[in-house]
DNA sequence: CCGGCGGTTGACATT
DNA sequence: GAATGTCAACCGCCG
């Protein structure tokens, strides 16, 4: 194999970008004669996960704007998309463009794992040298949970102990200057289309989708497909991707060095809106078009040299990225488990409404759910489509289905409600409408807050519960939040603004919106139509922190052999007022 | 094995 | 208005 001119596949996924990519860098100190950067449909990203329309538009953002700098470094590359599942196009590609190396970064979460194990063996299979560099996190995930005693990270003070055992973080690498041609791109070989039985994105899918109708696309030039081509529907979302956007951003957080140095996570506004309150950054380290790395060093630069007293992890600046490192530790060491409650070591079993159908045979959730509770079944509904009657929820969760981005805060008022402080609906279930819906999706981090908010795993003072009135307003006493998301109420007394149900019926009819029914209606004559509140917040609360207290004192974690098996029904109260009834629940069909 | 303390982001009353 | 204490009482961590 002539590895004098290396002939190399760059295989962009998780890193859209060129500045401080050491996978990239890697594969260009090889001296490559060709260098291809590619990227791949793979139909498990395309078919089985959930992705928005605002998460495919920043995605397409991310793409488009990385293959410009591409060809900005030399007028003859790009990002060459190929319409295939990579475990079925390598082969053909390496032989085809005559490959000797295959570089990437690395990726731990536990689908990504089995596709890449399966492209390396094809690779070897091939001849191809595989080269892969962790990239995406501060520390390679794997290293951090070997330095955590071979254990999940599941605090900080661990990500933080096992981090010093690391050494320092990596600094970040300069963007290439210069880029080798690719070579010539024929592909005679014949294209395999994935199987389309399943669709998770029929939601956002409502035009004719047409990820696979060639291995080069439409026109034949391995173009990044258009919105039109994936048949989504049109970004709601104002938010752009880019790894250009991305870093104009953190240039202008970086240059307000009191905003950089004193940043406190908990003392960030979850109202504010134009600008907010944090820095609008988690989609670009999502899609990569930021490094994590790059973030730290920069933030840190600035916390080096300020004259004040900086703000430390866990709330500063640099504490959020240590939080991600933690949930990806944690994922690297879960793997399947981690998305789940069923079988993980992990995470507390706490008998939940709509709880997640298992797959027997795998004992994997299906996406699926179980309805045991029609009053929960609404309850959720409501909350899904921001008709709570909660004006707090409701602004959030049309904020996040518009824009496909919340405050963290919010994020946290949206969760604990529909699980552990109201609804007590289970937290996949709220995992699964973040997962459709937000720009920054990332699986690690999502799964991780849910866990953390419902206090099924990293935290458990379910007594401290988020108040949908009281909580807003120690930053939003007028409501503007409220009003901007929901319309409807922009005219009512601050006095009512978080509880509108309150106000009599004369102010109503005077601010032109009755607060009636369950939210299916939006008028009524000439006035607007905001719903009643669908149950009584303080008496949820005290019920469901009884169910939580019930539920601990009974002990049980995803793989207790009484979960798995089913018989932790005996041990919860079904006559008992305090939703620890199960009729119906994991694993499925086995408990009769 | 114990007790005390702290835990990214509670609510409410009091100072 | 900001800071502190109390509520009831969870866990992980440290000595």
């Amino acid at each position: 194999m002539p590895t004098s001119s290396p002939r190399v596949i760059y295989w962009f996924r998780t890193d859209l970008r060129l500045h401080d990519s050491p996978a990239l860098i890697h594969a260009l100190s090889l001296s490559p004669s060709i260098l291809y950067p590619i990227w791949t449909w793979d139909p498990y990203y395309v078919y089985h996960s959930r992705i928005g329309s605002n998460r495919w538009k920043f995605l397409l953002d991310c793409q488009n704007n990385l293959s410009a700098s591409l060809t900005a470094l030399n007028p003859k590359s790009k990002l060459f998309v190929i319409r295939e599942a990579p475990q079925t196009l390598f082969p053909k590609l390496f032989k085809a463009w005559g490959i000797t190396h295959l570089v990437f970064e690395k990726d731990t979460d536990a689908y990504a794992r089995e596709r890449d194990g399966r492209v390396i063996e094809l690779a070897r299979e091939a001849g191809v040298e595989v080269i892969v560099k962790p990239g995406r996190t501060l520390y390679d995930s794997d290293e951090l949970v070997k330095e955590n005693k071979g254990k999940p990270t599941m605090s900080i003070n661990q990500v933080q102990a096992a981090g010093a055992k690391i050494g320092d973080i990596p600094r970040p690498l300069l963007a290439p200057k210069s880029l080798p041609d690719p070579g010539e791109t024929d592909l005679d070989f014949k294209q395999e289309r994935p199987n389309r039985d399943h669709d998770a994105n029929s939601n956002p899918r409502k035009e004719i989708e047409n990820t696979y109708s060639a291995l080069a696309g439409p026109n034949g030039d391995f173009a990044v497909p258009t919105v039109a081509e994936l048949g989504i529907q049109e970004a709601s979302t104002p938010h752009r991707g880019g790894e250009t956007i991305a870093l104009k951003i953190l240039d202008e957080i970086v240059a307000d060095s009191d905003y950089t140095a004193t940043f406190e996570k908990p003392k960030t506004a979850p109202t504010a809106f134009e600008p907010q309150a944090t820095t609008l950054l988690s989609p670009h380290l999502h899609f990569g078009s930021l490094s994590c790395r790059e973030f730290y060093w920069r933030v840190q630069g600035v916390v080096d040299k300020y004259k004040g007293k900086a703000s430390q992890p866990p709330t500063s600046l640099t504490g959020q990225l240590l939080f991600r490192d933690m949930y990806f530790g944690a994922q690297a060491s879960l793997n399947y488990s981690f998305r789940q409650t069923y079988n993980n070591s992990q995470c507390r079993f706490i008998p939940w409404h709509l709880p997640s159908e298992i797959d027997s045979k795998s004992g994997l959730i299906t996406g699926k759910y179980h309805i045991d509770n029609q009053e929960a079944l609404e309850w959720f509904t409501r909350w899904r489509e921001g008709r709570t009657g909660f004006p707090w929820i409701d602004a959030l969760m049309r904020q996040l289905k518009q824009e496909g981005w919340i405050h963290h805060l919010g994020r946290h008022a949206v969760a604990c409600f529909l699980t552990r402080g109201g609804c007590y609906v289970d937290w996949e279930r709220g995992a699964e409408v973040f997962e459709e819906w937000l720009i920054d999706h990332e699986a690690a981090c999502n799964i991780g807050n849910w866990q953390w908010l419902s206090c099924t795993a990293f935290y458990s003072q379910f007594y401290r519960c988020y108040s949908p009135i009281a909580f807003p307003q120690k930053w939003d006493k007028e409501g503007k939040f409220v009003r901007r998301y929901c319309p409807e109420l922009a005219t009512f007394d601050a006095k009512y603004i978080y509880e509108p149900w309150k106000a009599p019926i004369a102010d109503q009819k005077s601010w032109g919106c009755l607060i009636k029914g369950d939210g299916e209606q939006n008028e009524e004559g000439k006035f607007m139509v905001y719903p009643n509140p669908m149950f009584d917040f303080p008496e949820r609360r005290d019920i469901c922190i009884r169910a939580m207290k019930n539920a601990y004192s009974v002990g049980l974690y995803g793989d207790d052999p009484r979960v798995v098996d089913g018989s932790w029904r005996k041990l919860f109260n079904n006559a008992a007022e305090d939703l620890t009834e199960g009729n119906d629940g994991p694993p499925e069909g086995e408990w009769s």
